[in-house]
RNA sequence: GGGACCGUAGUUCAACUGGUUAGAGCACCGCCCUGUCACGGCGGAAGUUGCGGGUUCGAACCCCGUCGGUCCCGCCA
């Protein structure tokens, strides 16, 4: 049917003749000679059509519209001098039409343009509706190119080093830790549930268990939470598993398989290794378990300067077990108006957005005189201010601003302003070509942290990464002790403060194993019967085994330079978890329900 | 569950901040045009201003509710 891409002909193809197909991309009709922009997903060709070659053709080729589907016949010729188009790849050549087959037509009008030459901003509802034509679009076909480059980057490389691509089930069982899980009834064994995987952890852990040693896999992963730009209900890992092996050793395997798609896909050479920072330094430093460490303005705590302040504020913080931090903003007195720090401003909701109350500032005047509110003025004694401007590093200019409180919501709300800061005072460099990937391994995750609000401790990572043998001893005896305080060996990669993925050396002890499951507070009935068979088959030879997974979507988004993940996603869900071209999901005959043993409770609103 | 913003022609936007007939580009339809490439020219059709209620002499605009969407918090690695 067709004989060449569309936008992979070239001067050397001149004078042969060629069959092409695609979409009208656009026509000018000059009412004598008629171009017509043929594309396909190679790119897009002119077409040109002579009324002296017949009135049959002329009438088709004046009567196209715009994403008709057309085969046109036809040599390849050299433009004229005067009518080369230097902006098209094919803009040398033209097509000489011999003949067109209008192989489908465009009934009424289309939603939105396809052409790149009209590119206006389409609603992203729009788009997802007829996401059929919004893929036709030249941005989306390269997202969906980049990300196909990914995949088979990451196919080879793993294959190199020898891993096998191991497919793990869909329907699996539901797990009490984690994310909500999406259900799925079962006809057969009927008042049971199936739910799709969250990520497929423990298989990859008993394939290990089970002597495969390499593993890897793109893996759909379903979580029923709700949305967000870079967070959608179903979407893929890159996950892996690897026996036999160390931290070190999955960090530089991990790494080498980075730069390897970072080379392929966008040319960069990144520098290995990776920089690390333990997760302690990073919320020390950042107030974030993920940093952007490509421009300063770091977190500062400043507890022993306030803890005996008169500013209630601060010393009540420190007293109660918080902390006050702070960030300085270089030259802030110019850039940050006083609105802006104040109940309604933009930086002030920031800080807000955190769960921070409010946020003091203050400003550093001439003669390291400083400008704040009368509580903190009249409460700052010159030995404190002194040392205050110099663990800040204030200098005239600068504009110091303040978190109080408990020491997480501190850090967060910080790290809030730190990073709109950033974006707002153009802080994050963007020129050269290596800095502006900053990747960063994160290590030393807590086992644990506390959940206030089911008064329990609960796995950070999850539970079945491995304790740092260095916090945990060997004695048995003392693991009830040491283990809720214990490190683990777990690692996220970081790039410019975003996650693109995490993992952990593995539990292969039963006994810990199950001494883990205690500690965020499972039973041991709960143990038997929902991990059951992951701690048999850790008394059945299990080795020593870790991991990792990256989020897909979420590198293909970077890659892609993208905002959000749906834009690399062939079919995604809107933020209602609802696809809105098949408007999924939807209902199911009374019948259907019967069978799988199910009635719903819903009622509609009214 | 909560907060913010948005919804006007197929589409992208406008409409003096409450004023009478809701405009424009692209797309669409018709006519003209032989070297354009965001082709050009002339003309035309196209609207329950998301929906429901309220305030008002008068509502796209103000208020309440509702539906849909995006971003964020909670939630989620």
């Amino acid at each position: 049917m067709r004989s060449n891409g569309c936008g992979n002909l070239r001067k050397k193809h001149i004078d042969s003749f060629v069959q092409l197909c695609g979409w009208v991309d656009r026509c000018r009709d000059h009412g004598g000679v008629i171009f017509i922009d043929l594309r396909d997903r190679s790119g897009t060709i002119q077409l040109t059509v002579d009324p002296d070659q017949g009135p049959e053709l002329f009438a088709i080729a004046e009567n196209l519209r715009n994403e008709t589907v057309l085969q046109a016949n036809g040599s390849v010729k050299s433009r004229p001098a005067d009518a080369i188009n230097e902006k098209l790849n094919t803009g040398e050549i033209e097509i000489q039409v011999k003949e067109l087959i209008i192989l489908n037509k465009v009934k009424g009008n289309l939603p939105f343009s396809v052409s790149i030459h009209n590119e206006e901003p389409i609603k992203e509802e729009l788009r997802l509706r007829h996401r059929y034509l919004d893929l036709r679009r030249e941005r989306m076909q390269q997202n969906l190119l980049l990300r196909h480059n990914t995949i088979k980057t990451a196919r080879a490389f793993l294959e190199e080093e020898g891993f096998l691509e191991i497919e793990t089930p869909v329907l699996t069982r539901s797990t009490p830790e984690g994310a909500r899980d999406y259900v799925v009834p079962s006809r057969v064994c009927g008042g049971d549930w199936f739910a799709l995987p969250q990520s497929p952890q423990l298989f990859k852990q008993l394939l290990m268990v089970g002597g495969l040693e390499r593993y890897y896999q793109i893996a759909r992963c379903f979580r029923d939470e709700d949305l967000r730009s870079d967070r959608q209900p179903e979407f893929t890992q890159l996950d892996l598993e690897i026996s036999f092996t160390s931290q070190d050793e999955i960090l530089g395997l991990n790494e080498r398989l980075i730069a390897a798609i970072w080379q392929k896909v966008k040319g960069v050479n990144l520098n290995l290794p990776f920089k690390k920072m333990t997760w302690k330094e990073a919320m020390d430093r950042y107030g974030t378990d993920r940093p952007d460490t490509r421009y300063g303005m770091e977190l500062i705590q400043v507890n022993e300067i306030f803890k005996t302040s008169g500013f209630k504020v601060f010393s009540n913080a420190i007293s109660t077990g918080g902390s006050v931090k702070c960030i300085t903003v270089k030259n802030g007195n110019k850039s940050i108006s006083n609105v802006r720090i104040k109940p309604g401003g933009d930086v002030f909701s920031e800080a807000q957005k955190g769960g921070a109350g409010g946020l003091a500032f203050i400003r550093v005047r001439e003669n390291k005189e400083i400008d704040t509110i009368g509580a903190i003025k009249d409460n700052l004694d010159p030995q404190a201010k002194e040392t205050l401007l110099e663990i800040t590093g204030a200098k005239t200019g600068d504009l110091i601003l303040f978190g109080a409180g408990e020491t997480t919501i501190v850090n967060k709300s910080l790290d809030r302003v730190r990073q709109f800061l950033a974006k707002e005072l153009s802080l994050i460099p963007q020129e050269q070509e290596n800095s502006q990937w900053n990747f960063l391994w994160v290590t030393d995750f807590p086992m644990f942290q506390f959940n206030k609000d089911e008064n329990r401790l609960e796995a950070l990572h999850h539970p079945f990464c491995a304790p740092n043998p260095k916090d945990l001893g060997n004695e048995e005896e003392k693991w009830n002790d040491r283990l809720p305080k214990a490190r683990a060996q777990a690692y996220d990669l970081v790039l410019n403060g975003l996650e693109l993925g995490g993992g952990s050396i593995r539990i292969h002890n039963p006994d810990l194993q199950k001494q883990v499951l205690k500690t965020i507070g499972l039973s041991s009935e709960v143990v038997q019967e929902q991990f059951g068979f992951l701690i048999d088959a850790l008394e059945m030879g299990a080795p020593p085994h870790g991991g990792l997974a990256f989020g897909l979507d979420r590198i293909v988004m970077l890659l892609s330079s993208e905002e959000s993940i749906r834009d690399t996603i062939a079919f995604p869900k809107n933020q209602n978890a609802r696809c809105p071209m098949t408007q999924a999901p939807g209902n199911v005959s009374t019948k259907q329900l019967e069978e799988l043993h199910v009635a719903s409770t819903w009622v509609d609103p009214e």
